[in-house]
RNA sequence: GGCCCUAUCGUCUAACGGUUAGGACAUCGGCUUUUCAAGCCGGUAAUCCGGGUUCGAUUCCCGGUAGGGUCACCA
């Protein structure tokens, strides 16, 4: 088959370790996007091998996590498939055969060592200022493996590597990167180093994408599929994400979120798989809000960049509002009413709850400030409140009277924000200032110090409860 | 410490030998309907340093510096 023609396929392969977080969902969503990119398959793929780290709950989890960013999978632990299963601790059968074939071969041999001997060695090195190397302790008769000791890699040819990587090229590696690395640990799991090349050979994956903490390990691997005599995937590594002082990688030990945290907070998943593909990514040109359809289409492996980029909140919410003003054409309602108490699900408050925020956990904060509580609640309020500057009561009592005439007079299909407001502006424009009268009504309406202006708010309010507003302003003034 | 990777405005980045070094976020200023947002317009702001190669380097090479990664019976 010509290489060209390969179907692709990718895979994420996490750790159920714990939940799941914004690095790993970038790893992910460049595996995914490759894939269907390329009309190939994504394969989702557990790695528990290690059954101290374990965490109950993480694979639905980490599940859970790609699909609220709407990754799904072609073939996994839930839905099966070719390969299955695809959790290794199912799959130790198939780790012992590759392991006997590397014994057979003379390529693995039992671990003698205890773990303590083998400190020594590494503390004996480290004394010595050189690198620990456990191939320059390899045994020279080491007994007959019967899987309740380590088994390790015999390296075929301690040489330098040199190798391709579809992100950054040419890289290489001395013959100090290389080792007799364990295949299989004495409790008779596999290490990663040995099960995600074998399941990555036996599921048929064509480019593994992962972070570049695996760059030094890679020689590692390279000396495996020569062990096994197997050609190995593309490689396409990716930069890291730093953490917001920009000078660690970004870890759940320095403020790296659940993933699951974002959508509590009213994040969009499209926004979030907007900003995550651009962390490290971008297609050239200008246009920066893309739908998942258009990241599809546009998804380019030779673009990924090569230095670490640094995780940004404010871009986040920027690009998380433009995601939500493309959805106010639609069916904003439902998203938005979930964070409204009851009284405030009205569909006119949804156009300036909108423009006032980024994520929709900021109208929370809005509800809890009170400043929609204007809609059902006639505003409590001091009368020097309604005084605009230094403008004389009996003037800004005028002022309201004249507005309350007009307002009267207008038909209810005209009382909308763009009428009120031709009418309020040809009021205020012959004022020497036309804040003594737009102030008054915005405030004789809502109540607030801020506030959204008195137009969009008497609309809303409705002709009759303008009137009455405007009115008790005008009563309380002549006290 | 050994090995490896990286280096353009504060941040994310574009420019794959020739540009007034472009855009976005943030910031600052202005405008719009009094206020707060939003929106629109505009400003400030970058090629880490030193050598080469070249008619010409952000771009290619070497060295330095700085940052990051990795050296597990973790992945």
């Amino acid at each position: 088959m010509n290489e060209e023609n390969k179907k692709v396929v990718t895979r994420f392969a996490p750790s159920p370790t714990g939940f799941m977080h914004v690095g790993n969902l970038r790893t992910a969503l460049y595996a995914y996007l490759w894939a269907r990119r390329n009309n190939g398959t994504f394969i989702l793929r557990i790695e528990d091998t290690d059954k101290v780290r374990e965490v109950d709950g993480s694979i639905e989890h980490i599940m859970k996590s790609l699909k609220w960013i709407g990754i799904d999978w072609d073939e996994g632990p839930d839905i099966g498939g070719p390969n299955a299963p695809y959790k290794q601790s199912e799959r130790l059968e198939l780790y012992k055969k590759y392991a006997k074939i590397l014994i057979d071969k003379g390529l693995a041999y039992a671990d003698p060592y205890t773990e303590e001997e083998v400190e020594a060695f590494r503390k004996k090195a480290d004394e010595e200022k050189k690198p620990f190397l456990y191939r320059e302790y390899r045994p020279e008769n080491p007994p007959i493996w019967d899987g309740s000791k380590p088994l390790r890699l015999k390296v075929p040819e301690i040489k330098s590597y040199k190798w391709n990587d579809l992100v950054y090229g040419d890289l290489s590696a001395g013959p100090e990167a290389l080792d007799d690395f364990i295949l299989i640990k004495s409790d008779g799991y596999p290490t990663y180093n040995f099960a995600h090349v074998i399941d990555d050979l036996e599921m048929g994956v064509t480019h593994v994408m992962r972070g570049q903490e695996f760059i030094s390990s890679t020689p590692k691997y390279l000396s495996l599929y020569d062990a096994l005599g197997l050609e190995h995937p593309h490689f396409a590594t990716l930069p890291p994400i730093m953490g917001k002082d920009g000078h660690k990688k970004l870890g759940k030990r320095d403020g790296a979120k659940d993933v699951l945290d974002y959508p509590k907070e009213g994040y969009l998943p499209e926004a979030m798989m907007n900003f995550l593909a651009f962390l490290g990514w971008n297609p050239g040109g200008e246009k920066e809000i893309y739908t998942k359809e258009e990241l599809i289409n546009i998804f380019d492996i030779g673009r990924i960049g090569h230095s670490g980029a640094q995780w940004n909140d404010d871009k986040l919410d920027w690009i998380n509002k433009e995601h939500l003003k493309k959805l106010l054409q639609e069916d904003l309602e439902k998203h938005v009413f979930v964070w409204l108490p009851k009284e405030l699900q009205i569909k006119k408050l949804i156009p300036i709850i909108v423009e006032r925020i980024s994520k929709f956990s900021d109208i929370k904060e809005m509800v809890e400030k009170g400043e929609l509580d204007f809609f059902y609640k006639r505003p409590e309020y001091l009368k020097e409140k309604l005084i605009y500057k230094n403008t004389e009561t009996s003037k800004i009592i005028t002022n309201l009277k004249e507005v309350l005439d007009i307002l009267t007079m207008t038909e209810e299909s005209d009382f909308n924000k763009d009428n009120i407001k031709i009418i309020l502006m040809e009021i205020a424009d012959h004022l020497e200032n036309r804040g003594e009268v737009l102030h008054p009504v915005r405030f004789a309406l809502s109540g607030l110090d801020k506030s959204p202006d008195p137009f969009i708010l008497a609309e809303i309010l409705g002709k009759e409860e303008t009137l009455v507003r405007i009115n008790k302003a005008i009563e309380m003034l002549k006290v």
